[in-house]
DNA sequence: GTGGCCCTGTGA
DNA sequence: TCACAGGGCCAC
């Protein structure tokens, strides 16, 4: 669930607690959550010692910057969670990482866990040739597949180039926007609402769509990705940041999961159906197929 | 391009 | 009790 503002959201949390930290040890619960980089055992062996030099994001991944070159990256998918626990907060049995860092009389929390309910998400921890850190490392073979098939940041980049990357796909436009090698960020929740702000049919060929329509989508992605962001995330079932607080983005939803109630523009009530593979909210009337 | 799979908590 | 939620991956 959580999409791009949520992880953003979830990473300005975490960068004041976790920055210049560090890590003591970090006990592996659940080894299953360690995945694609270093394995468990060597993990546990290796992160003693090493200092948080930064807390970011990339696309839904939220990522640890470590000193010697090693990164740890955090895919949340849909219940992931990274959150700082207070002091006598015991791991429960969804907790699969607890990382625990060198007493710091300014910071009050000393512990970071990863819990996931739905065991989806994981931890990679990666060297700086598989993220691709040099222009070298991108071309190289070293480089973490799914990292490199990254599509651009959806707000660092223009809607016209944004657009482009549209140009003779014949796929579901709906679809295109989910595929992270497109852009990077967007999941079910901002690409229903970016496609009713835009009011485009989730479902349209994104080669029946004019050059005037894609880009309106892409400044429509950006929007609700920025309001996304400034409301703190949408919390719906799982999502809460690194303190364990609810975004508020799930009051200004339009669209996603408003099947059957009325559109906000027509009053027509919204039709729900699959697209993709994902369930789809859009309004007849406002969306029509091109 | 589509659909099944992974997995478990939630709500009808 | 069971459908449903869905990101990424894999087989079709």
């Amino acid at each position: 669930m959580p999409e791009l503002p949520e992880v953003e959201t979830i990473v300005r949390g975490l960068r004041p607690a976790l920055t210049g930290r560090r890590i003591l040890s970090l006990e592996v619960r659940r080894p299953g959550s360690v995945r694609h980089g270093l394995a468990p055992d060597a993990l546990v062996r290796t992160l003693p010692g090493r200092t948080i030099l930064a807390v970011r994001r990339r696309a839904k991944l939220a990522v640890l910057d470590l000193d010697g070159g090693l990164h740890l990256v955090f895919h949340l998918k849909m219940t992931g969670r990274l959150h700082l626990p207070g002091p006598e907060e015991a791991p429960d049995k969804h907790t699969h990482l607890t990382f625990t860092f060198e007493q710091d009389r300014n910071r009050s929390q000393d512990r970071l866990f990863f819990r996931d309910a739905r065991t989806f998400g994981y931890c990679a921890a990666l060297d700086d040739a598989a993220l691709g850190v040099t222009a070298m490392d991108v071309a190289s073979q070293a480089a973490w597949p799914f990292w490199r098939s990254l599509g651009p940041e959806p707000l660092e980049t223009s809607p016209e180039i944004l657009a482009a990357r549209l140009e003779g796909r014949r796929g579901r436009i709906k679809a295109l926007l989910l595929d992270q090698t497109v852009l990077a960020g967007v999941g079910n929740i901002y690409a229903d609402e970016a496609l009713f702000r835009a009011r485009i049919h989730p479902a349209a060929p994104a080669d029946a769509l004019s050059r005037e329509q894609r880009e309106e989508l892409m400044r429509q992605v950006q929007a609700v990705l920025q309001q996304g962001i400034d409301c703190c995330g949408a919390s719906i079932r799982d999502y809460v940041n690194a303190h364990g607080d609810a975004g508020a983005f799930q009051a200004c939803f339009q669209a996603y999961g408003r099947g059957g109630q009325p559109c906000v523009a027509c009053g027509q009530p919204l039709r729900k159906i699959t697209v993709a593979g994902r369930a789809s909210v859009h309004c007849p009337a406002c969306q029509p197929l091109p």
